[in-house]
DNA sequence: CTGGATCCATGATGATACTG
DNA sequence: CAGTATCATCATGGATCCAG
């Protein structure tokens, strides 16, 4: 929502990808919009999220989001926290993540390194990505998630199967909660180790099996 | 196809998007994909649509999206030149460059600048685009366009339009000629000054129908 | 002519530290 | 919590040059 300088950095080509490329093309970017799809954040939660970027380049791509009309801030007075979240124009970017997310989880699938943060929701990102390519399965459902303390809901319209972090647990028939480290071990080697699986037997069996089926796929090309 | 050095700037987070963002994310980078979707280039074919990039950032980029299994380069002996193309893995990338296409025609449009140079298979591209997303006209059909003497198809399967610089001109039932300039005057103005069209009165209305279909698209927010 | 490579300037990004 | 400030480095652009 600002309207500070912005580094005028185009393309200069009568081609509209170009010019969403001269929205949300530079380095870093794209990555605030993934993981402001799922709900709205804060500074730091998105400095978790984004491992390795800096605090200046946050601020400049939140501006420069800002700017474009991708981005909305409340900064409400007499209150610490800054929330940022998606406008609907944002919002309209998901189909771009999740065109690189499926062409990267079919040509560059490989575990996690040691190295490598892992955050839950990222993890959480792919698996239900994998769901959504992969399986037949489109029966309406909703599961609770809680991931290192923080909850999602994954949830399956009928049609197609998405995630967020919109709270309504209560509405779930399953719920999971592990640790990221568990859960990675989970849905990588099939470890229940750590893992807590709640609801009925018919469902959770479900929730299993979707993931027996994602597990076939991740280990495929691994 | 190369081997040589590549910087490495990767993102480092366990996420497909970043990782797809590590092979594709850099300046340029999916641009040169665009331009390849339609067919294989040569250097100097990609010059000329990648308005404004340098020979030394092309051939940077050429490499990198060679070493990652996105471009292939035929290089024959004896033959001057040298031709570029998508793997199969760079042609999965469409999904990518269409949803950035799609944001950009529904958020970032605009009528071309005087000083915009504009590249007929760019606005060729978004023309197709547009029909494929506004129209509800699904019937197999091909077109054939020669825009500043190069030829293009453009065709429907029954569900979607696409369009490529494969050459079955004889298979076409209309063919379109005219350079860049007529080509834009026709879709951003209706005008048909400069633009040849030639076929059965029948399929040629219905080429007129539809790109006046997407003038209204375009005209709104204009 | 095509298909690049080289040199230099500058702007974008990263590392680190610090503050309201 | 939510950033800013400073400095170093790297990627990109612009211009020019060169080999087949």
């Amino acid at each position: 929502m600002g309207s500070a300088s912005r580094n005028v950095r185009t393309y200069d080509h009568f081609c509209f990808v170009a010019r969403s490329l001269e929205k949300v093309g530079d380095r870093w970017s794209l990555l605030v919009v993934r993981d402001l799809l799922s709900g709205r954040r804060r500074f730091t939660d998105l400095m978790d999220r984004l491992g390795g970027i800096t605090p200046k380049t946050l601020s400049m791509r939140l501006r420069e989001l800002g700017d474009a009309g991708i981005v909305a801030v409340d900064r409400a007075s007499g209150r610490r926290e800054v929330w940022y979240s998606l406008t609907p124009s944002g919002r309209e970017l998901a189909p771009v993540i999740e065109a690189l997310g499926n062409w990267g989880l079919r040509h560059t699938w490989r575990r996690p390194r040691a190295d490598e943060p892992l955050h839950p929701e990222h993890l959480l990102r792919a698996v239900v990505q994998a769901i959504d390519t992969e399986s037949t399965d489109r029966r309406p459902v909703r599961w609770a998630f809680v991931l290192d303390g923080e909850d999602y809901v994954v949830a399956c319209d009928g049609e197609r199967w998405s995630y967020s972090s919109d709270f309504d647990e209560d509405a779930a028939v399953v719920t999971l909660a592990a640790t990221h480290d568990a859960f990675a071990r989970l849905i990588l080697d099939g470890s229940s180790d750590g893992v807590t699986l709640t609801g009925q037997p018919p469902a959770v069996e479900r929730l299993r099996a979707l993931i027996g089926t994602i597990r076939d796929v991740v280990t495929v090309t691994s």
